[in-house]
DNA sequence: AGGGTTTTTT
């Protein structure tokens, strides 16, 4: 079971000239014969031939990218209907490479060469999937997908000896990675001394009494061969050795005796393999086009970070010569902050300032805004650019010279026993420290800026020791409390830092993520044994058991771990959270499809208004037209409907602060959403008309008085079924809402957090709002079976917190964790749904104080 | 009565 589906991005080569004849070819084969990838062509293609795996490390602008898929097809590796992939973790990559490459190679994309994304496969209609060599680029950021797909491919690799790997990684992964993929696979009998025998990529040791016959061991391995659900593991992987008693692995190199090496060998003939590449990865560096970039280090603590910054901005336009200045700051929050100090400073100082063009850089940005920042710099001026890390990989901006780097970012981290992710500003690694000084070497030689902030020194040891599954979800709770919120008073310093205390390498997203999505996916493919999964980096195994049960409670799947059938192969399939998969299959069920599959796009996007700062007041007034009483996810309903309304106009989304590009991803998720339930055979349904869907309100648009009206009823309006939906989905994220505990601190309810998790009750979720305090279990009438307690606020952002209802159950969408755990996109509910969508997470009970 | 999200992606 090959699954060439689960290969993202595929860069598609297939047969054909390579040789463009037009006018143009040899000043683009001159430049291609520049970059510095060229000298180790034939090198590279030495390596490939011979070695299963090869590892690049290469700097950027070595040109890999774009000429290792062609020296492959030069090479004849897309021969006989073979097609090369290289896989890349941004779309806009994707489209930039594949376009450049069919430049080069003078093709139109689609034919030759294609790509594939979301919403766009460029591929040729009748193309297979039969790869000769996979390049996964940019292996180095380890993000989820690549971490996963490496596991994949070093599983398939096993069953396609023929199958080449390149890996594209930075320089200090390559020996991990070499280690991952040096796959010692032996044929092996197990006697009761555990001799071993032979070599060679099949990985199989039988633990039987070792006497077996060279036909029973054919038999052996040509089931391992052929029945590719058996799990098999590397050494060192201990839970493979409880596997079923089947197949044990022990360490290549327990020597076996002279017979066993003798029949090890018997069988490798037997199978003709001889001629399969050496098992070694090999590793190749090429050197990048980057210019030289010195590193400069505050020698003294400081005591602002962002005061330093704009010092320093200001050092640097009186001092050196032109050239456009990078600013790494955390988030938008920094950003305005030092924005506001720099403009100040160009007002009260105007001879340090001369010709500073202040422009602020994140994602949230709007496109005009966001624009200005890679316009040219105009003549005289200097432009500073402050950005989050977003500048960092995402984005490249041309012209810059001098970069600042605040040595921190922002951080996703996972806390697998409250199943809460957290933002959190942390110090970023030695890796991306370079990465970020390597944007000011483009153009020509740069200068590197560097602050990082001072640790106490338990801190470090948590920060830096991290691997353990207990460490990092201790390090969310830490850093949450510590590190929340701007840094401020803190101490900047030194190159000591950096040389002896800084991580060498970020932590994997694998081992900081809710792993729910990655779990199914394998599952959908076959990989059944998910703790026993070959990772590049183990992520916690809490994580993964916590995957696991919200996969069960949601009934994905079963008693023995397997996919239910069809709802937990069909929420495989669809490309979303799969609590948001639930709550659209039961929306069909329920008959109101039409509106869910709206809502699970207007969700799957950041946010679809945008950012209002600076104009708040006018763009809350001007959203409440589309506040419904019900909540954000209803009034996600309003705002589509007056964008389709309008007919998707650009213009109508300005004025009412809608953010015009999620909407159009609004539309292109819905519509394949649609496209997937129809392929399942759902039925696409409005529950427009349905009586008890409306039974208190006539509408689902509501407007904000009739919203306002209801809600002094004390009713949540209408939309039931929909709510309903929502719950089976969601109803883990329940929530009464009262008002007590008079402004928690951040450290009290970590305490209780903590507490909680620790003696592992369930995840469970019950909230507050900051003001009188008050009795905050009296009114529970349904509790969860485990009770969690934690504070939780009602995030700003949600329409429901605006206009003045005040539900008292909820259920939310998301929470967002920075100093307090915010709930995002939030609706009312009757708690008596909660025990209707899932008995098997709640039971009614009478307040029992004495369980606190 | 009150306030936020680093970044990607199927």
């Amino acid at each position: 079971m090959s699954s060439p589906a689960v290969i993202p991005r595929a860069l598609g080569a297939a047969n054909g000239s390579v040789l463009a004849t037009r006018f143009g070819y040899s000043s683009l084969e001159r430049q291609r014969q520049r970059l510095p990838v060229f000298k180790y062509r034939d090198a590279i293609l030495y390596l490939v031939e011979n070695h299963a795996t090869t590892i690049i490390v290469g700097e950027t602008g070595s040109g890999k990218t774009t000429q290792i898929p062609q020296y492959l097809k030069e090479a004849g590796w897309a021969e006989g209907g073979r097609v090369i992939a290289c896989t890349q973790p941004r779309r806009l990559a994707v489209q930039s490479v594949a376009s450049r490459v069919a430049e080069e190679m003078g093709v139109k994309i689609g034919e030759e060469v294609g790509y594939t994304i979301r919403f766009e496969d460029q591929t040729n209609p009748g193309f297979s999937r039969n790869y000769s060599v996979i390049m996964v680029d940019e292996a180095h950021e380890r993000s989820i997908s690549t971490d996963m797909l490496l596991g994949l491919l070093k599983k398939i690799q096993r069953r396609r000896p023929e199958l080449r790997l390149i890996i594209s990684s930075a320089t200090i992964e390559a020996k991990s990675m070499s280690n991952f993929f040096q796959n010692r696979c032996f044929v092996g009998a197990i006697g009761p001394k555990w001799g071993l025998v032979v070599a060679h990529r099949i990985e199989l040791i039988y633990e039987k009494d070792g006497n077996e016959t060279f036909d029973q061991l054919l038999i052996l391995v040509k089931e391992v061969l052929e029945d590719g659900s058996l799990s098999i593991g590397s050494h060192g992987s201990k839970p493979f050795g409880q596997v079923e008693g089947v197949v044990k692995v022990r360490p290549f190199g327990i020597s076996g005796g002279p017979e066993s090496m003798t029949l090890g060998k018997k069988v490798l003939e037997h199978f003709a393999m001889d001629s399969v590449p050496n098992q070694l990865p090999a590793i190749v560096s090429v050197e990048g086009k980057g210019y030289t970039v010195d590193i400069y280090y505050v020698e003294e603590p400081v005591s602002d970070y962002l005061q330093t910054t704009v010092d320093t901005v200001l050092l640097i336009n009186e001092k050196e010569s032109p050239g456009d200045i990078l600013v790494f700051l955390t988030g938008q929050d920094d950003i305005d902050a030092a924005v506001k100090l720099l403009t100040d400073a160009t007002h009260d100082d105007k001879k340090r300032s001369s010709g500073l063009l202040i422009l602020p850089l994140f994602s949230g940005l709007s496109r005009v805004d966001q624009d200005l920042v890679f316009a040219p710099t105009p003549r005289g001026k200097r432009k500073v650019v402050i950005s989050t890390n977003i500048a960092e990989t995402s984005l490249t901006l041309e012209g810059v010279v001098y970069v600042v780097d605040s040595g921190f970012s922002k951080q996703r981290f996972y806390n697998p026993v409250s199943d809460i992710e957290s933002l959190v500003v942390a110090p970023i690694s030695k890796a991306s420290a370079r990465q970020r000084a390597g944007r000011a070497g483009r153009v020509r030689p740069g200068k590197c800026f560097r602050f990082t902030i001072y640790l106490a020194k338990k801190l470090d040891f948590l920060v830096f020791s991290v691997g353990s599954a207990v460490l990092s979800s201790l390090i969310s709770f830490i850093y949450c409390g510590i590190f929340s919120g701007r840094i401020q008073g803190t101490r900047l310093y030194t190159e000591d830092y950096f040389l002896k205390e800084m991580a060498a390498d970020g932590i994997p997203e694998m081992q900081r993520s809710n792993l729910v999505s990655c779990v199914i996916q394998l599952k959908a493919l076959g990989i059944d044994n998910i703790l026993g999964f070959d990772w590049l980096a183990s992520p916690p195994p809490e994580a993964m058991v916590r995957a696991l049960e919200v996969l069960y409670s949601l009934s994905i799947v079963d008693d023995d771990v397997k996919l239910t059938s069809p709802i937990g192969y069909q929420i495989a399939e669809v490309p979303m959270d799969p609590m948001v998969s639930k709550m659209v299959l039961s929306a069909c069920d329920l008959g109101c499809s039409e509106e869910m599959t709206t809502i699970a796009a207007s969700l799957s996007v950041q946010s679809i208004w945008v950012s209002g700062r600076g104009a708040q007041k006018a763009s809350d007034e001007v959203k409440l037209r589309f506040a419904a009483a019900e909540g954000d996810h209803i009034t996600f309903l309003n705002v589509y409907k007056g964008f389709i309304n309008s007919g998707k106009s650009s213009q109508w989304c300005y004025k009412n602060y809608v953010n015009y590009h999620a909407m159009k991803k609004v539309v292109d998720v819905k519509e394949q959403l649609c496209r997937l339930l129809r392929r399942f055979g759902l039925a696409l349904k409005s529950c427009e008309q349905d009586t008890q869907a409306f039974h208190f309100s006539v509408h689902f648009v509501l407007s904000h008085v009739d919203g306002s009206a209801c809600a002094a009823l004390g009713l949540p309006c209408s939309c039931f079924i929909l709510r309903k939906a929502i719950i089976a989905g969601f109803f883990a994220n329940s929530c009464y809402m009262e008002v007590c505990l008079q402004a928690t601190s951040t450290l009290f309810s970590f305490i209780i957090e903590h507490l909680f998790a620790t003696s592992y009750f369930s995840n469970l979720i019950f909230s507050c709002r900051n003001t009188a305090t008050m009795d905050c279990t009296r009114q529970l009438e349904v509790l969860k079976k485990y009770t969690f307690i934690l504070p939780l606020y009602c995030s700003g952002s949600s329409l429901a917190s605006q206009i003045k209802v005040n539900p008292k159950w909820v259920v939310y969408h998301s929470l967002v964790s920075t100093d307090k755990h915010y709930m995002r996109n939030v609706i009312a509910i009757d708690p008596s749904w909660l025990i209707e969508a899932a008995p098997h997470f709640y039971q009614t009970r009478s307040p029992n104080l004495a369980l606190y």
